[in-house]
DNA sequence: TTGTACGCGTTATCAT
DNA sequence: ATGATAACGCGTACAA
C-alpha cells in the first residue's frame, strides 16, 4: 500500500511549492497554464485527494450537509422521504457535498443535534423536511446564521427563509378537476385536522376547485389523523350521508387506502384519489397525486449551495407542480 | 454569538493546561479526581465539543461510517433499506458514529466512491448491503484492510469477513410449515433465478421443508425477476398445471402481490405468503415474512465498532431469525 | 510563485 | 502520578 499522498507529495513531484498546488486546486486561473498542467498531471498520477479535515481546519467548511431520517411510521408514507433522500445524496455528490444522516424524535432534540453537528463536524448546512407553523428549528438556525433549506414552506411567512415545496393545492385541484370532468358533482374530502400547513394547503385545492365550479363543499369533508383505519371510518361516515359523495379525494395514500375499503361494495364504484403516489398506490392501482421528489431534492441542493458558495443573499423559493397519476381507482 | 470554544478555552477556565483537558477526555483515569471534575464542569459550562476535524488530523479516524442509499426500484422493497438505514443511524449515534450516505450505480463505481471517501474523509468503516457471490466490493475493501460489515452473507465463504444476515431459509420454512399445518400438500414457490445467494437461500427453506414432510416439490417452483407482473404470470402458470398448488410462497412481497392478482378468483382461496413484510403487505393484508431490520442494523454497528475500537480480530457473524406475520392471505 | 504562520486536538517528551 | 511544553498533521491565507 502506497504512502499517504498529500499536497507536499504532489508539489515535490511537480517541482513546485505546496502553495502552488493549492492554488491549482482552489484558484486555477492565477497559475500559469504550463505549471497548472504539470501539477494536474502529478495529482492524477499520484491519485491525490484533498484531506477534507485539513481543509476544514483552515476554511471552517466541511462540505457536509445533514438531513434527518425519520422512523418509518405507518410505513406507507416513509417511502416519500426515502426517495427524497436518494435525490439529495445524488445531487449533493454532484455538487461536491456529502450527506450526513441524523435522527431526532422531536424538535427540541433535533435542535440539540444541530448544536452537536455544528460544533463537532462544522456542518455546512441543513435540509429540513416537514415544516409547520411556528417551527422552532428554523428560528434556531436562522438566529445563528446557519445555512439551511426546508422542503416545505415556512407557512407563517413565505419570505422567512429559503425553501422548496410542492404545490399541494394544485395537486388536489388536479384530482378534483379530474373527477369533475368525469361528471361527479358531490366530491368528498378526507384530510387532516385544520392547522397543519400541508393539510390546509391540500384541502384548499379541493374546496377552491369546487367553489370555482359553482359547487358547495359544505359537509363533504372529514378530518382525522393519518392512517388506513381512520380513512375507512371517515369514508363510511361520508357515504352514510343523505346525499353521499360520489367520489373521494384524500390527503394521503394511507387515508385513500382506508377509503377504498369503505367503498369496495358501493355500486356504482366510488372513485378514490390519494396523495403521494407511494409504492402502495402503484401496487394496488390507486390513482394518486405524485410529487416530483427527485426534483425537489435537487432544488434543495441548488438553493443550499447557492447560499454556501455564493454571496449572502437568500435565493428565491421554489414551488414545484405535482402530477396526477391515473390508475384503476379514478 | 459566543466565540468558538476550544480545548484552550476550557483549560483556561479550569485553570489547567490544554493537555490536562485532553487527558480528561481521552484518559480520565490518569487525572486526579478533583481536577477531572473541575475540567468537566468547565466543559459543560462552556458547551465544549471536540472538533472532529482536528482530532481526525491526529488520529486518522473520523467517527464516520458510510452506507449506500439505493434508488427506489419498484418501490415496494425500497422500504426495507429505509428501515435499515434508520436503525443504522440511530445505533451509530449511540455509539458515537455518524452515518454518511453515498450513491453508486454499480460495483465498480461503488469502489471508486470508497476510494474517494477514504481519501477525502478518512472514513472509519463501511456497511454494505446486498452481497452476492464473488462480490468485488468486499475483496477490494479487505485487500486494503478497510473495516466493513455486510448486511448479507459472503455466500462463497462464510468466514471471509464480518457479516450480519437474516436467515431467509428459516423464514420461508416458517411460511411453508404454516401452510402445511393448514393442511396444504401442494405448496408452490415463486422466486428468483438460481445463482443469487439470497434467492437460493429463501428457496431452500421452502424445498427443504417440503422434503422433510415427505413431499416432492418438483414442478411447483417458478423463477423470474422481481416484479408484480412477473409474480402474476408465474402464479398463473402454476395454477394452470394439471395438479396446481393449493398455496404459494413467494421470495418477495412484489411477487406475492402479483400472485394475489392471479389467485383472486380461485375457489377455494389460494393462500399467498410474501417476504419482507413491506408496508404494502401490511396495507393489503398480505401474510409475509418479517426481517428484524432494526436489530440487523444495530448488530452491524456493534460489529463495526468492535472492529474499530477493539483489537484486530474479526467478530463472529450474526444470523438473525425472521418471523412470520400472519394476515388475511394465509 | 513561494515562504510562513495558523487552526485544534493529540502524542511524545520533559519537569515536578 | 500529574502537569506543562513542544511538535505534529495538512491545507490555506496572507504577505513577500
Amino acid at each position: 500500500m502506497s504512502d499517504k499522498v498529500t499536497i507536499a507529495t504532489v508539489a515535490e513531484r511537480a517541482g513546485v511549492s505546496r502553495q502552488t498546488v493549492s492554488n491549482v486546486l482552489n484558484a486555477p486561473h492565477i497559475v500559469r497554464e504550463e505549471t497548472r498542467r504539470r501539477v494536474q498531471d502529478a495529482i492524477t498520477a499520484l491519485g491525490y485527494r484533498t484531506n477534507q479535515a485539513a481543509r476544514q481546519m483552515r476554511t471552517g467548511r466541511s462540505r457536509l450537509i445533514a438531513v434527518r431520517i425519520e422512523p418509518t411510521r405507518d410505513g406507507i408514507n416513509g417511502s416519500v422521504l426515502d426517495r427524497f433522500l436518494h435525490g439529495l445524496t445524488e445531487t449533493g455528490e454532484a455538487a461536491g457535498y456529502r450527506t450526513m444522516l441524523y435522527t431526532a424524535t422531536d424538535a427540541e432534540r433535533e435542535i440539540a443535534v444541530y448544536d452537536d453537528l455544528l460544533g463537532s463536524y462544522d456542518l455546512d448546512g441543513f435540509v429540513l423536511t416537514g415544516t409547520d407553523h411556528g417551527d422552532p428549528r428554523t428560528s434556531w438556525l436562522a438566529e445563528r446564521g446557519v445555512p439551511f433549506v426546508t422542503f416545505g414552506r415556512p407557512w407563517d411567512d413565505l419570505d422567512a427563509h429559503c425553501w422548496v415545496d410542492v404545490d399541494g393545492a394544485a395537486g388536489t385541484a388536479q384530482a378534483t378537476t379530474h373527477l369533475l370532468a368525469s361528471g361527479h358533482r358531490r366530491i368528498g374530502w378526507i384530510g387532516w385536522p385544520a392547522g397543519s400547513g400541508v393539510g390546509d394547503d391540500r384541502r384548499a385545492g379541493w374546496s377552491d376547485t369546487l367553489h370555482a365550479a359553482g359547487l358547495d363543499p359544505t359537509g363533504l369533508a372529514r378530518e382525522t389523523v393519518d392512517g388506513i383505519g381512520e380513512g375507512e371510518r371517515c369514508a363510511r361516515e361520508l357515504l352514510a350521508r343523505a346525499t353521499p359523495p360520489t367520489a373521494l379525494v384524500c390527503a394521503s395514500d394511507s387515508l385513500a387506502l382506508g377509503a377504498l375499503q369503505a367503498v369496495r361494495a358501493t355500486e356504482p364504484a366510488v372513485p378514490v384519489i390519494g396523495f403521494d403516489d407511494t409504492p402502495v398506490a402503484a401496487a394496488i392501482g390507486l390513482t394518486s397525486v405524485s410529487q416530483p421528489l427527485g426534483d425537489a431534492a435537487a432544488r434543495c441542493v441548488d438553493l443550499l449551495t447557492a447560499v454556501l458558495d455564493g454571496p449572502h443573499r437568500t435565493p428565491a423559493p421554489v414551488l414545484l407542480q405535482p402530477t396526477l397519476v391515473r390508475r384503476r381507482t379514478a
